[in-house]
DNA sequence: TGTCAACACGAAACCGATTTCGTAACTTTT
DNA sequence: AAAAGTTACGAAATCGGTTTCGTGTTGACA
């Protein structure tokens, strides 16, 4: 890189001190405004910036928020970045996107390198593979030093700091009273491993919606998918049970179910309801579309955002952490019965 | 945030100077063992870390690199930024994610922010505002000062810098000859304005596949889809001509084409072809699943981000700028007739 | 016993800004 | 004319590290 013009460089050009300099290109009233102007047109000329880092090592913060996504290609994640993105700018921060990969080393690395002082505070969704060792003591780390910290999503109650989270339970209850009240009776659930708890809080819903009309459920009508695998087999399995409608807790699952409906020769919805998760682009763009729990990522990200800055610049207040429950809406579209 | 553990406390505690310290957490062999093991257990009792802004700044160096995408809820622009980051932590660096959501405006305000010292280099995907007004001046700022910069996809000659893009000609040749091999005569293109260039790319290879053929192109054929007005309607009146096949630029287009020959009564394949671009969910999902060009975002990412450290590792090297052209695949699904 | 090297450590400069405090040179007040 | 107040600027500390260059103390060797 070029040798950057600095507040020293201007100064012995101009054969005045630093701190004249400096106060100068803050129009600050201690210096004459003949002096000002020569020193603003100077710098003006040659394009002179503020090296950041020398202001960030001065205010001790840095104005980034570091990010830990479990991944990206996800509509659901991207939709939150776009959030965290826009709630932070409208701040004045930048964001640090990295990711776990649902890697519990991953996760712990990336915490270490960046609450080195590089970020003012982190957001982040837990790694699957995190939740599944119930070891969270690198986040207890961050609290402890006192590291503003936001876990939206997927949290866990061990660690003690901010929460954004959508209603998990209600919305599996949602979807699940959708199907009953449009006449099925014989729901599947595709879902994930218990350790991910919002799987395990949308099976709760899921269960809740089933007691209400005293339907018993049927373990064989619930599928955990073990992403390492094959999903489309995990998945192919439940339809040998006798069942008219699938709750997936996810788009992927949904669009798998569906496929594999309409190769079973089912159709969609007559002979069989299908409901997804995130309303992402696949559920809109399948045929039919599918019926879907709208999460508002972007909703989640900018609320998450907006909690971590506020922690951040008021770090007197008497630390009490706070959840934000977001609702979420059922999307009616073609893969479930128009309601009776 | 709580007070940090700094060099100077430990040097205070033990007795010791600044300098004794931080050679002695080098485990330089200046100091004796016996004091290095004294401060060693201090620093680790109390969890000491260095901090990253004092590093930065004596290193003149962040190891963060910035990156600037026009969209991110996409699955190609997922794919490339999983590329970067992945290519980026193998080599020590993180990085920094911003968007520019088409804007010219938030580009150049972006660029500014991350150009402070923020970040040792970037990697930028042109907003689609940005190559319509044909103003790349800050970007050129940035070739100016010298700070590493890599365009990808969206990139532009004017701007001397590396780049990395896909065979936009080759692939769109590739679809269409793909179209013409399978019978299909009368091929509708969906695409971008002319001012993307990745747009106006695939549609000269269209065109050579074409003429190729004898076939005149028919501008009747072509729809330039203006992303502010309703894309399904700007679609749909091509399918009033006498088609029977699309060539889609992106997947968005591709999905709303299927939808709309489904609507029409068109059988896919049987009546009516249909290519996309860009492997996502969308293609992989939507039934009949849809034939793609595949462009390996990974795979850019990685090359991406590969040239860029690369150049700032390098400074010294003569600036002579790379291209790197990433050959992108045709991925047979069932919108397209079996080759014969 | 004087000289020199090795050892172990500290002082101070440096990265690039900001900010407090001091002060010389005027100007105003009494 | 002395005291007090302005004006306009500079010196130096600070943020948290690294690194160069001393320097005092040993011990070995001639």
């Amino acid at each position: 890189m070029k040798q950057k013009i600095t507040i020293k460089t201007i100064a012995k050009e101009l054969g005045v001190s630093t701190s004249t300099v400096s106060k100068a290109l803050k129009d600050s009233h201690e210096i004459s405004s003949e002096t000002k102007e020569k020193i603003q047109a100077y710098a003006n000329h040659y394009n002179y910036k503020p090296n950041n880092l020398a202001l960030q090592l001065r205010n001790q913060k840095t104005k980034v928020i570091g990010v830990i996504l479990p991944k990206i290609v996800h509509h659901f994640f991207s939709t939150v970045i776009m959030g965290i993105e826009d709630g932070a700018n409208e701040r004045g921060y930048n964001i640090m996107v990295c990711f776990s990969n649902e890697s519990y080393k991953k996760e712990v690395e990336t915490l270490k390198v960046l609450s080195n002082g590089s970020v003012d505070g982190l957001i982040v969704s837990i790694a699957s593979e995190t939740l599944e060792n119930k070891d969270f003591n690198h986040f207890k780390g961050l609290v402890t030093e006192e590291i503003p910290l936001v876990l939206f999503d997927r949290v866990v109650d061990e660690i003690l700091c901010d929460k954004v989270v959508v209603d998990d339970v209600g919305a599996g209850y949602k979807a699940t009273k959708h199907l009953l009240d449009n006449g099925n009776k014989k729901i599947a659930l595709i879902t994930t491993p218990n350790h991910v708890n919002v799987g395990a809080l949308r099976r709760q819903g899921y269960e809740k919606a089933l007691i209400e009309e005293y339907i018993k459920t049927n373990e064989n009508f619930i599928v955990e998918v073990d992403e390492k695998k094959d999903i489309k087999k995990q998945i192919e399995k439940v339809f040998d049970e006798d069942i008219d409608a699938v709750f997936a807790v996810n788009e992927i699952y949904a669009a798998n179910a569906m496929r594999i409906a309409k190769e079973k020769g089912f159709k969609v919805p007559e002979d069989m309801s299908i409901i997804g998760f995130t309303d992402g682009l696949i559920s809109e763009y399948s045929s039919p579309s599918i019926t879907t729990i709208a999460q508002h990522g972007f909703t989640m990200g900018k609320q998450a955002v907006a909690l971590l800055i506020d922690r951040i610049e008021n770090e007197s207040e008497v630390f009490k952490p706070k959840k934000i429950v977001i609702s979420s809406d059922l999307k009616l579209r073609e893969s479930t019965k128009p309601s009776s």
